[in-house]
DNA sequence: GCCAACGTTGGC
DNA sequence: GCCAACGTTGGC
């Protein structure tokens, strides 16, 4: 039976390039979204985003602020093991495998956009104003991105979806 | 269960 | 480097 194919969605990620950039992604072609310690962005990683979903790829604290390329999912939701960890930064105790607190996903690069998009651009995209990136104190992780959205930044990027 | 204190994020 | 906004912690 031909389950009905649900609609792909479209979400941003936040990264300091410093820890982890785009370019990062580009030499790996797919990591593991560790390292989530937030519980709003965590329901979104384990119960939100599926395989297929556009990714957008923002570098926080950097210069310049900006997307700077797209990703796409390529596993849903799953615990993330650096919980259990004693000797990660990201271990936390109260996780175990028995039931995990902290979910990742894993992503795979799709290319960069032509140019950074930096902040500074995207915020004078009348079409972006209710991005909330870009909204005052917004210092979610992993956000939700319209499709409005996604579009409009992908066509300023110079990115066509192919995939 | 409230809320003050504290720590972190992240833009400016 | 500053600090506003937010999330978390812990005393009561």
């Amino acid at each position: 039976m031909a389950a009905a194919k649900k609609p792909r969605r479209y979400w941003l990620f936040k990264s300091e390039p410093e820890s982890y950039s785009f370019e990062d992604l580009e030499r790996d072609r797919r990591t593991f979204w560790h390292g989530v310690r937030n519980f709003q962005a965590r329901n979104l990683l384990r119960d939100e985003i599926r395989v297929g979903d556009g990714v957008l790829f923002y570098h926080s604290n950097s210069k310049p602020m900006a997307i700077v390329g797209v990703a796409r999912v390529v596993k849903a939701g799953y615990p993330d093991h650096t919980a259990f960890e004693p000797g990660s930064d990201y271990h936390d105790p109260k996780s175990s495998p028995d039931d995990p607190t902290w979910f990742m996903v894993d992503i795979a690069s799709v290319g960069p956009m032509r140019e950074p998009l930096a902040r500074e651009l995207l915020k004078e995209q009348p079409e972006l104003e209710d991005m909330m990136l870009l909204q005052r104190g917004s210092r979610l992780s992993v956000q939700p991105v319209t499709k409005k959205e996604w579009e409009a930044i992908l066509a300023l990027g110079g990115q066509r979806e192919s995939w």
